[in-house]
DNA sequence: TATGAATGAGCCTTCATTCAT
DNA sequence: CATGAATGAAGGCTCATTCAT
């Protein structure tokens, strides 16, 4: 799936990068605080530092700042995601390095998450599509590192299971910012990756009884 | 947590109940459809049979209707959950019984849970605060089915990880309608149920290898 | 051509008319004044005596207030013409009273005409052509007039020559309006009837040199 | 009364005329097309070939844009008709083929006449009177040829009668465009001019019955 | 001279809420 | 109690015009 074309009256590419990199953060910030139906594009334009109407000479419409901003930050959690994947282990420690990785790069970003999980849908159907098409990749990224060592530890693991872990490994991550009125209160980051990790690992890592 | 009252002009409690139950039947059709935002408080009216004016005769505002909603809902959930609880199940077999009552209910209410899900956002603090009381209500029925298995049987698990399993379970009933575009493909209900079980209570059911 | 229907939000459809004729008159006034694209939706409310949220309440775009507007305007002209028409009148004279009375009427309405002549043009396509049918009518009025003279004094007038007749009576009352910055300098109402009355129906009263 | 001076930002006037030139090829296009008010100074910059910036280097409004092009129209009408007179006709053939002539060139410019007849009315007073005046010149032309007939051939003519004949005649030219939607189904151009020739004309060549 | 990014006043339209009947 | 017409603040978006480069 192609990235959606955002339309823009300006020419000059690198412009329309650095404009689009202001108002993304500007708008996460405002949509942070009172999500996207309760931010006005005036606010959005403010925060961004420039005037409505040059909002508009980056953008064809709110949604777009939507599309940009939900585009950004799964860009933001991919980069920091490969970057801190640790290439050189091995084993049960490969993935479970991966999860650790993962809930950091949630942490780090747990606003900027939280936005997207609860305002992708506001998203005009075609964007939504898209954006669902990198929650897809990122799944596989985790489905890949498992099924990797389900096969050289030839653990018994039907590929149903393994896709299957990789989403609740997804979810228990966005879970950390969507229940984290309940979740901060009871573990740290540290204890809740542990915690998690045994649980979600343990029919890697076990025998039945 | 008291529940929040909603100021009605109508004494009648008679009617303003039966009233309220049309508006959330109505208003929970158009928020399915289209999202608390983009539905107008006229449309729920109509939907719900009756005039603009009577809607404001049994309610203060609009973020009202979304409250009753997430309660009703709330309460609809809970109601058919324990309902369908297997009160003579023992052991291992209770808990599982449990999650899949539970999956059943999630899987009955779908569209209803994934509303509450995406919307309940939107409500007013305090209302909010009710609601996230409800949720916690529902992790703690949880909870005290594993505490008793794992009393019972003298299962080697910590109270914090009863209380995460607790969550897990909560969170993987909600997955099923909110990332349903990617696993309604791969499960059904069974084998969704099945699977999540045994992954979830593989804790509880296995040695350490 | 069936009337193109204006939507509304108020079902009294006695209100729908009374509402809609005090627009009328507001946004007649305002378009001859500045025109139709310098006139502003709340500037019409507020001449017609209600807020723009009641405006909108009547119709559906500011186009539908052109639309409304044209058809008054015809509906005006059609119905003072008809009550004009002499209906004893016979031969030439009959003609000549028709002629007179309509630049008569075209003289009373000359701002409403005008403005219908000048902005009618920025209706939507199947407003306009319900509009221009109404002028298709109303040339058909003329050429019968003109046509049961023909046929009763077996004048030698072909078709063509009647039904360009009747479009060169429309067009010359048009004219005593979007000319009128010329030709109410050189003649009176009178006048002019006169002079184009006796020139228009030359063909019918004269013999060819 | 003077050609209205537009500013300019550009001295040098071989480049202004020749700008103003693609501006008034660009701003007809578009303004048959969408009309004056639809069209952004964008679109016109785009159409002549430049930029936003250069088009207000040689007007100071977007008015400005619509006077040259009435003006320009004017001109080109004129120019047209002027070198089409048959100079060498005489008698009351000397009328008809100014009449032919002129009807020719409006049907030749038929989509220009059309936008300046629709839209000059958008133009500034003094504008509009200027443009106005070029009317009148245009009207007088025609006043003279007949006059000159009249004169010559002794016809029992009032000068108002002249004058109206004059009106009558740009009128039917515009009318032609302007009525096309009508018109042109039933006459060519050919026998348009024939027929309204005579029509305009039977007081030339015809006695009283 | 030419360019085009920036500006912000202002436009059309929506919709939650009120209140007279 | 029920109705629905009236209200107007507020929102998304456009576009003529300016000005630094």
């Amino acid at each position: 799936m192609k990235k959606k074309a955002v339309p823009s009256m300006v020419k000059d590419q690198q412009l329309v990068k650095k404009r689009r990199e202001q108002m993304v953060k500007g708008a996460v910030r405002l949509f942070i605080e009172k999500g996207f139906h309760r931010t006005t594009t005036r606010e959005i334009a403010k925060e961004s530092g420039f005037s409505i109407g040059t909002l508009y000479e980056y953008i064809g419409s709110k949604e777009d700042v939507l599309y940009l901003v939900c585009d950004a930050i799964y860009e933001e959690v991919r980069d920091q995601l490969v970057s801190q994947l640790d290439t050189e282990a091995v084993g049960i420690d490969r993935v479970k390095k991966a999860i650790a990785a993962y809930f950091r790069v949630i942490d780090h970003l747990q606003d900027e998450v939280l936005v997207m999980y609860q305002e992708a849908k506001s998203l005009p159907k075609e964007a939504l599509m898209y954006v669902l098409q990198k929650e897809v990749e990122m799944t596989k990224m985790f489905e890949d590192i498992i099924r990797d060592y389900v096969a050289e530890y030839r653990i018994d693991l039907s590929e149903e299971e393994i896709k299957l872990m990789s989403h609740n490994i997804l979810v228990q991550g966005h879970m950390w910012t969507f229940r984290r009125w309940a979740i901060r209160r009871l573990y740290t980051l540290e204890e809740y990756t542990k915690l998690q990790s045994e649980q979600l690992l343990s029919p890697l890592t076990t025998v039945s009884n």
